[in-house]
DNA sequence: TCTAAAAATTAACTTATGTTAGAGAACGCT
DNA sequence: AGCGTTCTCTAACATAAGTTAATTTTTAGA
């Protein structure tokens, strides 16, 4: 089994940790934890403070409305924290497994004491939160500022980017395991609008999305219509 | 002039900082800068990093799209953090200034120094950005699933107790300099749109915006609309 | 106090996106 | 291999929000 020590200091991890980030120590002694696809990992509300760190597989987490629709807040990654909250409470967010995922588990208290006593890791940990609020400000552009075409070319760019940063990635082409219903909550618009959309940017040769599998076709042309810069993902 | 130390000390700032946060050492002796209302302190791109902590005054800090369109990310109040970055590079977004502004500047470097050293800093900074994080995630929400009544709705009760946090609320009141302009560049709509929007809430009586002052009417239906729990900002 | 500029407001019209409903395709289970 | 479920895809129609353009009100500066 593989402790999250060795995991942090074997991956470059979304960019936010480096090699020698948590110190001497072996962080706490946690091992991973493996979910099945498709199962929740912690809700909503619930009371149970933690952080988790995606190890491997894809995940999704999300804020629900009354009226039972949600929105994606974010697909976190390989090497991507989830679940920090600046003071004790319910939480913010629900996060759900789509394959096979395998995650870090850290109490909130034990993570603190662990940055009161070792500066690096604070450091680390603010250095994450810093680009999953580059990542949330994008992705507010997207929502508020993009119309359907440009948003959807924007987040598989954005995915395409980040998987290769992770070396799951390459060449223009990545799984990506999301049901277009999934992908629609993350872009904020319906179903059938997305589908539409998407097969605009199949016709226009700009991407394909097919059968959990994305493939840039144009890609100039691609990132013109998204109006994409990678700098935000660094 | 008052140091940023002993602003830190004499502020809850955001819920962010505690009294004890920086530790005792006078930190960097950073001192304020004013800005005129309407003046830029810093743009998107540019590379002179450095962080931005609001001392007092209302700030914009937006992105731009090529096509001249602009998304505002945040409206930065007193005591909030802006521009931390996890690594060198040009900035994601510009920030300016409505009224009259006190910022703390301080340069990267020296904040990574500091935060390595000591790790309550570490913990504060962390602190702060992930409960930034939060309030993008709400946004997020916002633009991407909630149509122009409750989006506005919401905002202006975040807005309400985000102000009530650093004392400059109370009672359903408080003053707002931002123009219908800018409340529509925040919100992800047009300043028609919006105006349309401010009118049917005056006319249901649940709030109302006029110069410069927000008056929350009926809170209890207004809080309904707008699906608002304040639990994200604490 | 006057004047020019900026902000707020409104109406008429257009369009992007949402809604509803259904058929075909793929997937997972026994 | 069969069968039910979940996806994908499409069309016809409805609507919230965008666009344009003009008027009134407010604000800031000389």
């Amino acid at each position: 089994m593989q402790t999250l020590l060795q995991f942090i200091h074997s991956h470059p991890v979304g960019g936010a940790f480096s090699k020698d980030a948590w110190g001497n120590n072996d962080f706490l002694g946690v091992t991973a934890r493996i979910y099945k696809p498709h199962s929740v990992i912690c809700r909503q509300d619930d009371n149970n403070g933690g952080i988790f760190i995606v190890k491997s597989g894809w995940a999704l987490l999300y804020r629900g409305l009354l009226d039972g629709e949600r929105q994606i807040i974010d697909t976190p990654l390989r090497g991507d924290i989830v679940g920090f909250r600046s003071v004790d409470g319910p939480r913010l967010a629900s996060l759900a497994s789509i394959t096979e995922l395998a995650v870090y588990e850290i109490s909130s208290k034990k993570l603190v004491e662990a940055i009161l006593s070792e500066g690096r890791l604070g450091k680390t940990i603010a250095c994450s939160l810093a680009r999953l609020n580059a990542i949330l400000a994008e992705h507010l552009m997207n929502a508020g500022r993009r119309n359907a075409m440009s948003r959807t070319a924007h987040f598989l760019l954005e995915l395409e980017e980040r998987l290769s940063i992770v070396g799951l990635s390459a060449h223009g082409r990545y799984e990506c395991p999301l049901t277009q219903h999934e992908l629609a909550d993350i872009l904020g618009m319906t179903t059938v609008h997305l589908n539409r959309t998407l097969r605009e940017l199949r016709k226009a040769d700009l991407v394909a999305f097919k059968a959990g599998h994305v493939e840039v076709i144009n890609r100039k042309k691609l990132v013109k219509t998204a109006g994409f810069d990678s700098e935000y993902l660094r």
